[in-house]
DNA sequence: AACATCGGATACATCAATGTATTGAACGTG
DNA sequence: CACGTTCAATACATTGATGTATCCGATGTT
């Protein structure tokens, strides 16, 4: 009924209700996209009908954001834990920059179904207005996390930036969104990683150098 | 009727129609995605009624194929007579790179309507195999000649690779799919090219060195 | 100019999905 | 344990889109 209502207090078969939810649309979303699913099939998959749907959400879209918040927090959960626990016997000078790249890049999920959902959702806040709003906020407050954490993680291997740390930050970004989408497209001639790590050393290297060295 | 059908001959009519129904459908597909087109807002858009489509076409897939066909080819187009007439006058030395980076850059469109189609026949093929065959065969011929483009470019400005030509262009690719994408999502904060000039130039110099130098 | 073919318009039958209104069962609270 | 509330199931009315079968005007050929 609302979701913008009443902060109405969740019951327990209620969170149960909409986790199988959310896990049944990524799945359903990921096979047929936002408007290729019909809320039958993704409450047909989570065991319910559609009454369900209708108690827990009011649209497709609706339901899409959520999915998509929920599984980013997933992902901005294992970067921190990955990045905040960098081991202590770092390598010394350069190599150190991809030891922490490999870190990263374990921990960086290799999910089909979630690229196809969060393309899905970058297309749909393209079209809409409304959807593009609450993207937004979702992809800055990823945005300035994965910031926050990628200059930590500069400092912490005794680097410093050579550009703002936004414009690196972008930079990696638009970087990985392609190699997934190219890893994606042609599994066999993109492995995971390879891209990545082809690109990321040398963009490292070019917008960051050793703490306190001349310019 | 058929389109794999006999090769039937194309009068002045069909073409037209043909024409005036793919412009259509970029708008349409731009706006709506591919599963939110109705097949009658692209004819009501292209002057005609379904008639008209199920006489050129078989389904909407099939259209949205022969869009992403026709619009690549335009760019495919513009980009060889940009790379192919590089001026004579380039300025010497690393500059060069720079000022070649400068007329592909012009030259890319910054055509919202085709990200977004061109990411939804991604999306599309990523999930249909029947799809996927189609638009692969579409991606290699864009990368093949994309590919030997670079090629004659890196020589053309007196440089020579340090990597697969390949692998580079790769990168290139993935690096101006992202940036495509949140130069969209976000007009205001990344202006056109600002991360494309950003990390290609840092990239290029990483993959190819001046043509004969020592390694 | 007459004719055969082609291409698009129209009418129709069908279907899948939607949102709502209502019901009955599960839940947890006192 | 009994009661009131919450939640999901069900039934129903409605809609928008699809594909086909048919028709007629446009096109270009001899």
């Amino acid at each position: 009924m609302d979701t913008a209502g009443r902060p109405r207090r969740v019951t327990r078969r209620r969170a149960e209700t909409r986790r199988r939810l959310l896990d049944a649309a990524l799945d359903v979303f990921a096979e047929r996209g936002l408007r290729g699913a019909s809320i039958e099939e993704v409450c047909d998959r989570a065991g319910y009908t559609r009454g369900a749907f209708y108690s827990n959400f009011r649209t497709l879209d609706e339901l899409l954001l959520a999915v998509s918040e929920d599984y980013s927090d997933q992902i901005l959960d294992r970067l921190r834990s990955a990045l905040l626990n960098l081991p202590d016997d770092l390598p010394d000078g350069e190599e150190v920059l991809d030891a922490a790249l490999e870190m990263v890049l374990a921990v960086l999920p290799d999910d089909r179904r979630w690229w196809l959902v969060e393309t899905e959702l970058v297309l749909h806040a393209a079209r809409n207005p409304e959807a593009a709003e609450a993207a937004e906020r979702l992809r800055r407050r990823f945005a300035a996390e994965f910031t926050s954490l990628v200059t930590w993680a500069i400092r912490r291997v005794g680097r410093e930036f050579t550009c703002p740390p936004e414009d690196l930050v972008r930079v990696i970004h638009a970087l990985l969104d392609g190699a997934q989408a190219q890893r994606h497209l042609e599994p066999d001639a993109v492995p995971p990683g390879r891209l990545e790590r082809l690109a990321l050393p040398a963009l490292l290297r070019a917008f960051s150098r050793p703490a306190g060295a001349p310019h």
